[in-house]
DNA sequence: AATAAAATTTAGACAAAACTAAAATTAAAA
DNA sequence: TTTTAATTTTAGTTTTGTCTAAATTTTATT
């Protein structure tokens, strides 16, 4: 099956949502897309159409097996070129969504193919986020939340829940990327803020806010 | 200024015809973009509009200034892309038009110029076809046709006019590239074929068709 | 110069993707 | 359990890009 580009935005979109509440509802979709709730509406009956959505009326939807394995297309597609950006055009890791939410919908399957092995199969995004392999399948790996991770403590970033740019460009001026070493030092009590060590620098504060975004897994 | 997928390949496809004939008309681009001559016309009120075009009722039409440099800025990418999608994805000559057809209009000067950098900032695609740089400049080389090269005198292939997949599978087939090195043995008078040599291989013979659509430089 | 043919434009329609405003349904509060 | 509020859907527009059929203009031919 073949997808428009408004229409793999919006499997995407819904997939994101239904990762973590199950069923997905208008409001918290049109959100998410920044539309508005009718353009949500009018979609939702094209994609249950093209049979990838279980969706009544008022009720709630989701996406069926045939959507989420269209979803995973798509962010397969994006975790490449976002892949692609950072490790061969040198970009920032906080420049390169809006670049790769064009290029996801690019639709050729050699292409994407192609672009796989020509950067050495990856696991993981610039952010940490894993690729879906061309049957749909995602690695998976044990972390958590920089702020529940005893003091002391060697542990690598692996991922970064919250991607907005302004977030990102923060932890690149604390010098905190995918794969960086860290050590909590210590917990302020007054407002939760982290003394942490950054790779063999000096030891910075981060506040409970970016600690809880952050992930880690032990050191390997 | 910012162009729609739709208004950029209008405006390939006027600049590709005018470079020939110097007024377009419509039914011309109609054919050229595999359309009506309607919606051609519906194009042209919008990229006059724009002022992008020198265009009077029933009179024809051509690119102005700054229509011309939208024109090259398209070319720019398309090629770009084209020599991406072969020197570092491995795809062969003929499979990459209708991709990097797509990839041209994903609009970003940082993702354009970076990609250029990454591909050592090349001056021919992989037909043989000159890569505009950023301001618009074309790089020039001498060039004449395969069908006119006196006997044994050793060339170089520099570009191929047809480039059509079923010419380019075919050069492929002889071992025919952008930079190999050929030599004119003979001509069967019959039908204007070609006895030629091949780089170090045995010799073969190309039909006159073939012959004036391969375009050749001295050796350097 | 009149007529026929070709090229081009206009008028009107359609599909996709968005919107606003209003109606319908469901959920929450009094 | 009414009433109110929030959510969702419908109805009707808009924009972009396409199309067909008909009208207009230009070009070619008698
Ligand atoms: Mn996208
Ligand atoms: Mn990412
Ligand atoms: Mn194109
Ligand atoms: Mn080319």
């Amino acid at each position: 099956m073949n997808f428009t580009t408004s229409e793999e935005n919006y499997i995407k979109g819904i997939f994101h949502l239904q990762q973590e509440n199950g069923l997905v509802n208008t409001n918290a979709l049109a959100a998410e897309m920044q539309t508005r709730p009718a353009s949500v509406t009018d979609m939702l009956k094209k994609l249950k159409e093209k049979k990838l959505l279980q969706y009544e009326k008022y009720k709630g939807f989701k996406l069926n097996e045939a959507g989420k394995k269209a979803a995973l297309d798509v962010v397969r597609k994006h975790r490449l070129w976002e892949f692609f950006l950072v490790e061969k055009l040198k970009f920032d890791w906080d420049k390169v969504h809006p670049i790769a939410e064009e290029l996801e919908h690019i639709n050729s399957v050699e292409l994407i193919q192609r672009l796989d092995n020509f950067l050495g199969n990856p696991s993981f995004d610039p952010h940490g986020d894993p690729i879906p392999d061309k049957n749909g399948k995602i690695p998976v790996i044990k972390q958590q939340s920089l702020s529940e991770i005893p003091f002391k403590k060697n542990v690598t970033v692996s991922s970064v829940s919250n991607q907005t740019a302004q977030m990102l460009d923060m932890l690149k001026h604390y010098k905190i990327a995918i794969g960086t070493q860290l050590t909590v030092l210590k917990k302020f009590e007054f407002d939760g803020s982290l003394e942490i060590k950054v790779s063999k620098q000096n030891a910075c504060i981060i506040s409970e806010q970016v600690a809880k975004n952050v992930f880690v897994h032990d050191i390997q």
